[in-house]
Formats: C-alpha cells, sequence, structure tokens
DNA sequence: TAGTGGTCTAGACCACCCG
DNA sequence: GGGTGGTCTAGACCACTAG
C-alpha cells in the first residue's frame, strides 16, 4: 500500500490520530520525531510541529524536548464550555427573553462577599438581584455584587432594563476569573423567585472576574430545576 | 516613547492582549491587519499570524479573510475543565480513595438506555454501578453501562477491585463524547448510598463515550451533596 | 477582484534536558 | 554532549469573501 502525500497540519493531524485511536501507537509509547514524520508525510517539519502541537493542546500527546513525543497515558480530556451572555442563551433556545429586575442597591459587602472579592469591610459595592425568563418563565436567578469602582452613579438606571450581566460584559473589560459548578436545595428565597418548589435541586454558576488583580464582580446564577449544561469531548 | 522589537509570538499576545483591555483597541473595532502589525513590532508576519491565532482560538478576535481581524463583540469565553480519573481526583485532594462495587450485571438495555446509546433492545449490555467514596466518606455514585462488545467475561471480575471508570480510561480508546452537568435531588436509592439526606441536591455528570460512531458506555455520576467543580478562564 | 487571513516551505538558531 | 521540540524568518501561493 502506497501513502499519498500529506500536504497540509490538519490532513497530518488525523493520521496521527487514527494511528492513536488504532492503537498502532499506544498509551506512553514514543512516536517518531517530527523530521521522520515529515519525511514520511512528505511534508516540511513545521507542518508537522503544526499537527502535533495541536494534539498536545488537546492532551492527547505529551511532550517534552530531548525526550521526544509520547502518546498521552491518560487522555486527559478537556470538557470546554462557552460562557454566553444569558439572555443569547436563551435566544438560542428559541425562547422569548424576559427580564426583571427584584432589587438593587449600593452598601457595603458583608463578610463573605468582601473575602470573594478582596475588598475592605467598607468598600462601596452594588448588590444586584434579578431574573432572567424564558417564554415567562423563570430561567436563572442572577445574583450579583459589583465594586463600584467599575460603576458611574447614572449606570444603576440602567440595570432596570439591562441586566448587570450584559452592562458588563459590553462595558467592563476583564482579563481573568474563576468559575465554580455546584448544586444547591432552593430555599424560600429561590423557590419565590424561580416559582419551583421548596428543597428542588437547582444548578449553581458562580463567577468571579478580575482586572489585573482587582476584582470587578462576583455573581451567583441559580438556574431553575432542570437546567442543564451540555458539551462535547 | 520609543518601542523595542517583540521577537517572539507570546510577546505579541501579550501586547495585543494589553491593548484589548486598555480599550485602545475596543470591542468590534478593526485592528491592523497582520504586514502591518508585523511592521510595528519588528517581526514575521507568520509570528503576528501565530499571536492572532492563538487569541481567535481564545475567543478575543474575530478573525475573516478580506474582513480583516476585529476584537470579539462578547468575549467568548470558554470555560476548560479536564477531566480526570475519579480515584486520581480524589488522591489529589489528599484524601484516602476507596472503592466499593455495589452491583454488576449482564442484561439487556432499559429502553431509556438503549435510546442514549444507540443500542438494539436486545443487545448486550453491562450494568455497574458502585461507589467511590474520600476518607470513608461516599464521594460520587458511578452509575454505568458498557456494551457488552467491549468487554470480555473475564473482566467482569476486574470490577470487583478496579473501577470501570479506570478499567476504561486503561483498556477502550474513545474517539468522542458527550458530557451534560445538572443537579438532581437525591433518591432513596441516591441518599442510601451516599449517605445523605433524602432530597439533597446531588451535582450529576452524564458522560457517553463512543468510539467511531459506536457507543462504548455511558454512565451518570452523581456526586454527594457539597461538590463542586472548580475552573478558570 | 482585490485584500485579507491561512498555510506551506526550507532553512536556521535556540532552549531544554535526557543520558 | 547531542538530540529533540520550539520558534523565527522570508517568501510564496492559496482560499475566502466583502465591496
Amino acid at each position: 500500500m502506497k501513502r499519498e502525500t500529506l500536504k497540509n497540519w490538519q490532513s497530518v493531524r488525523k493520521e496521527v490520530l487514527n494511528r492513536i485511536h488504532s492503537r498502532q501507537w499506544k498509551p506512553g509509547e514514543l512516536i517518531p520525531n517530527e523530521a521522520d514524520l515529515a519525511q514520511e508525510f512528505g511534508c516540511a517539519r513545521s507542518t508537522v510541529n503544526r499537527a502535533l502541537q495541536n494534539l498536545a493542546d488537546d492532551g492527547l500527546l505529551d511532550r517534552r524536548r530531548k525526550a521526544g513525543t509520547r502518546v498521552a497515558m491518560h487522555p486527559v480530556r478537556k470538557a470546554t464550555m462557552s460562557i454566553p451572555v444569558i439572555r443569547n442563551e436563551i435566544i438560542a433556545r428559541g425562547s422569548a427573553y424576559g427580564y426583571d429586575l427584584i432589587s438593587s442597591e449600593r452598601s457595603t459587602p458583608p463578610p463573605h462577599v468582601a473575602a470573594l472579592m478582596g475588598l475592605a469591610p467598607r468598600a462601596g459595592v452594588i448588590h444586584i438581584v434579578c431574573v432572567h425568563s424564558a417564554d415567562d418563565t423563570p430561567y436563572v436567578i442572577e445574583d450579583r455584587w459589583i465594586s463600584s469602582d467599575w460603576v458611574s452613579p447614572d449606570d444603576m438606571v440602567n440595570f432596570a432594563n439591562l441586566s448587570p450581566n450584559e452592562w458588563l460584559v459590553t462595558h467592563v473589560p476583564f482579563t481573568a476569573g474563576d468559575i465554580a459548578f455546584s448544586a444547591i436545595s432552593a430555599g424560600a428565597f429561590e423557590a419565590a423567585l424561580l416559582g419551583c418548589e421548596l428543597g428542588a435541586a437547582s444548578f449553581v454558576i458562580d463567577r468571579t472576574t478580575r482586572n489585573n488583580e482587582r476584582t470587578i464582580t462576583t455573581v451567583r446564577l441559580i438556574f431553575a430545576p432542570g437546567y442543564r449544561i451540555d458539551t462535547e469531548i
């Protein structure tokens, strides 16, 4: 059987992936170096390099200088999920988007929020609670704290019609953030806003975002029972 | 102010990121083309290309031929989380790992499993329920169905001491999969195995993996209440 | 159809680190 | 020390698509 030359990095990637999946190259095994593969495939070394780097990024290969490239022992599969603006998520589902501001006030942060955001006890913060709905059914509660450094007084008015989620995305750039996923039982507060039973299991996302070490905002999203987030690997 | 030349793609990436974060280049705005940036930075176009492609992969730039490169309107941040072997996850937390096989039997799939896995009603499947624990406290229930095509009879014995989670990772290669995250209220079954109260909110991961269109296994992981999964963006 | 990003090439040098 | 991956370069051609 004669092998045609592989001229682009995607096809090289595919061929290497085949050899891994077919166990021609087994987990932990050393594969030929870039120069040899380039010769075999009839392409430049940089093309092979691009393909192998891409596979290493995906966690399927372990690469080290001098040691060479090995098939990953435990293919560290990474689930990646995009974090869209809530309004877009609801619209993408084909539902009508609704938004209700529940409360909005300037104050000082309670201890757990001050700790989470790394703020002084007397720092100024804005606390906003609102509900996003899909086809008039509550979809998620947005319970957010924003360091007041980032919000001018005029902006407060906006939150009556524009969710802080969306406002922040378009007005305040961030450089890093933490995300946590968990589950909680709906208390009286959540049950009332989501229109669900007391104790129902809700999916929760906690997110804190920063701009160069300065915390901008921390938010808890409490989804209506039944919510699920899908992705592929 | 004189700019020093940026010679590697990481520093170009960093500089571009700076301009985005400082709003010198605002969301939706067109940035200079690769050739111009290369000249400004004093490096080759391919170096700029590498940096910009990397940023586009991260969702911070939108690039289209002829149309040019724009700062993403809504920085589509992607949370990526690695999916480790449960035993390693528990050990990484510094806890002692424990494993208990609850049940293991060959049968035919119930309708919802057959549908999920795309199997015939009379196909052979293996149903395994087991519990992983950390420091003798139940950590997660693994409720798994495996198409019997992938398991020889001898392997059944193994599951007494080795979790199917771990066995599959090291013995059966997969090419793709779906993952879903959700929350459920613990029923009698879950409460008994996890040692939690009836109705407690549990974090759930459903995962189905395939090898070239043939489904290998589907699993539901039901975590003990309080579990949370952390990641960064 | 012209301008932009996408990619390949051949060669080169370097950084790392296993033996 | 020497082999390996990591990266840069300059040039070239191609693919796509907005105007």
